[in-house]
DNA sequence: TTTATGGCTGTCA
DNA sequence: ATGACAGCCATAA
């Protein structure tokens, strides 16, 4: 468990786990409530390296701009928006999400 | 050990 | 509204 040396990505896949369904949450605010401000970027590391097969709902984090960030891999990013959408997300015709309206607030 | 790399974010033009 | 710039810092090699 704890190490003394507590792994800052787990306490990222905390946070993320924690987000409620049909909610969405952005890098820098999970940064954040895992108590690594200004990490925003570790936090898309972190989920860059989750495995599929984890039980973090990584589709739930998206970029501050309410959008999904390109990364690599356009694969996935499609998925991420249609596991989204099938909780209840909407998209508007630019493929935003409404932060205002889905933010998670802890 | 050092170096390079970024699923980001905020500010400025 | 969009686009460019710099700053942040853990992980991987």
């Amino acid at each position: 468990m704890s190490r003394a040396t507590e792994p800052t990505y787990e306490r990222i896949y905390a946070v993320v786990r924690a987000i409620p369904h049909g909610r969405v949450a952005t890098y820098g605010q999970v940064a954040s409530l895992a108590g690594l401000p200004g990490h925003a970027r570790q936090v898309g590391y972190a989920l860059h390296a989750l495995r599929t097969d984890d039980d973090v709902p990584w589709h739930r984090v998206i970029n501050a701009r309410g959008e999904i960030s390109r990364r690599a891999d356009p694969g996935p990013e499609g998925l991420q928006r249609a596991m989204l959408e099938a909780e209840g997300i909407v998209f508007d015709r630019r493929g935003r999400v409404s932060l205002r309206r889905f933010r998670w607030q802890a």
